[in-house]
DNA sequence: GTTAACCGTAACCTGAGCTTATGCTCGATG
DNA sequence: CATCGAGCATAAGCTCAGGTTACGGTTAAC
């Protein structure tokens, strides 16, 4: 009978690639990780990792393991999530990530509904770059995500997780006067920090409309953002929900790019009642903010 | 995480109701297997098991946790056979059942073709009733075994379980003399050990015909009961494996009645590289007996 | 050449999970 | 109705799986 946890172990080290990281996600030192997965090479009777350079590369048999693994967990996430089901009120915590403009639009009062519709549920969200939520949720570290799905930026599809579409808003440039995304070729722009999702949507929107934006400035908040342009110090994209407070004169131009935000979860725990109420708190929430 | 070593005891439980029957079954204490199981319901959450006098019954939590149980260790059972198929030759060890008939008719020669073309592949027969097949096969006391399919006897369909059709037979009247099973109403019967499937299936085939059997000898093996309907004790029904030496004053009528004989194994085990083996040899060894 | 990142082994230590021992409850039996 | 056996649960103790820390070897980058 082959052990599921260091199947575990052997699936995360699939997606992470080192030891160290997989070691660094789960909580164990890089020795553990190794033994674990000694032993269960020793047990599979078939080579599962080898060297390559200061990393280790996984065979082919390790690769079809890891593809039940996946299975596996799901089941047993599903196995949870039926079990939660069956209890009478719903408890336990529930660990949300969400980035920070959602933190403030959408999710706040989607807290608001969830702890009161179920005081047992205990509520633990995490601000983070939507570029580090599937690991998170992997790990286990995260329940659910928000995560966002821009044109151009498609997500790649991970077997262990599992989304839908959760809300879609109309994305703006933002300036001092009115006219397309095409004439702003020689205007200074203001861009999120590299590595993050806005940032690389912003390149691509211009990059799709013919040139590549010359960046004056990084801001991840788009209070900042606007407050920048106000100043004149250039233009950027703001999608809706940037849009809480906006200076009178800056000008907003819809654009045909829109973002749509998506709820993730772990493969198999859709159904898990704790994951249901926030999927309806968080829509009502979204559809609650549209006029 | 739920721990799959304690969700197969639960499993186990589900079969066998109590849990002593499990402990003997995996070859622990019933301590052990007390403690697993609270530690379980404790992890859950959910009340899993209740005292119903001595025993103990599954609540409903329980048992769908036992169908995700079922899921899960089909898919572990598929792992295992990726690695062994993975492996260039076929090592470990096969544990075969089978019924006394087939052990020395079809299963000796698929033995000796086995060995031959698998010599680092480990055989080990047991010979044991049809009956106790599907609770070795679940505590993986056996890998593959040989059970039957009498008219009138179907094999319920278990979960855990999975099986081909192998080998079909006629099943014959032996007595001194030829003629229908009707008109054997009142003649001494010999049938197996009460209990057996060959018992079984003799009762419910005169049943079948009209008439209850009147029971005058009791044995299992098919040379014996040949020999005590040549010496004019009664009339038996035997298959045609039965027939390797049968007296020349028994006269054998065919009967619309067939024995068909399976191959059983675990749920996920199908394409393990010893099942497939075991599968050619035996089909060669059966089909090569027919002529 | 030096350094940093990473993997693996050795040695040690802790707790999960086994065993044995024992008590309790329920149902069958005379 | 008293007795007895079957079955479950708890207590106490022991063992080993599986963790940690320490250290050495190898590779790639600068």
């Amino acid at each position: 009978m082959l052990d599921v946890r260091k199947l575990r172990l052997l699936r995360e080290l699939a997606h992470r690639g080192t030891i160290a990281a997989v070691a660094e996600a789960l909580a164990y030192t890089p020795s553990a990780v190794s033994q674990q997965l000694a032993a269960l090479e020793r047990e599979a009777g078939v080579p599962l990792l080898e060297r390559t350079g200061r990393r280790v590369a996984l065979t082919p048999a390790a690769l079809t393991l890891v593809e039940h693994t996946e299975k596996i967990l799901a089941v047993l996430e599903q196995a949870t999530a039926d079990l939660a089901a069956s209890r009478a009120e719903l408890t336990g915590t529930l660990r949300i990530g969400a980035f920070p403009t959602a933190v403030r639009t959408i999710l706040s009062p989607a807290l608001v509904a969830l702890s009161r519709d179920h005081p047992g549920l205990e509520l633990m969200v995490t601000e983070l770059d939507p570029a580090t939520v599937p690991a998170a949720l992997r790990a286990e570290t995260l329940d659910v995500a928000l995560v966002q799905d821009y044109d151009y930026v498609p997500a790649e599809p991970d077997p262990a997780l599992d989304s839908e579409p959760l809300l879609e808003e109309t994305v703006y440039l933002a300036a001092l006067s009115g006219g397309p995304l095409e004439t702003r070729r020689d205007a200074p722009w203001i861009v999120g920090t590299p590595g993050t999702l806005c940032h690389t949507m912003t390149v691509r929107a211009c990059q799709a409309a013919g040139f590549t934006p010359r960046v004056r400035h990084h801001a991840d908040d788009f209070g900042t953002v606007l407050a920048l342009v106000a100043a004149g110090q250039g233009v950027a994209l703001v999608p809706e929900l940037g849009l809480l407070t906006h200076p009178a004169n800056v000008v907003l131009t819809a654009l045909p790019t829109r973002r749509r935000t998506r709820l993730a979860y772990r493969r198999g725990t859709k159904e898990h009642p704790a994951v249901i109420a926030a999927r309806s708190a968080l829509n009502a929430a979204a559809t609650g903010r549209k006029p």
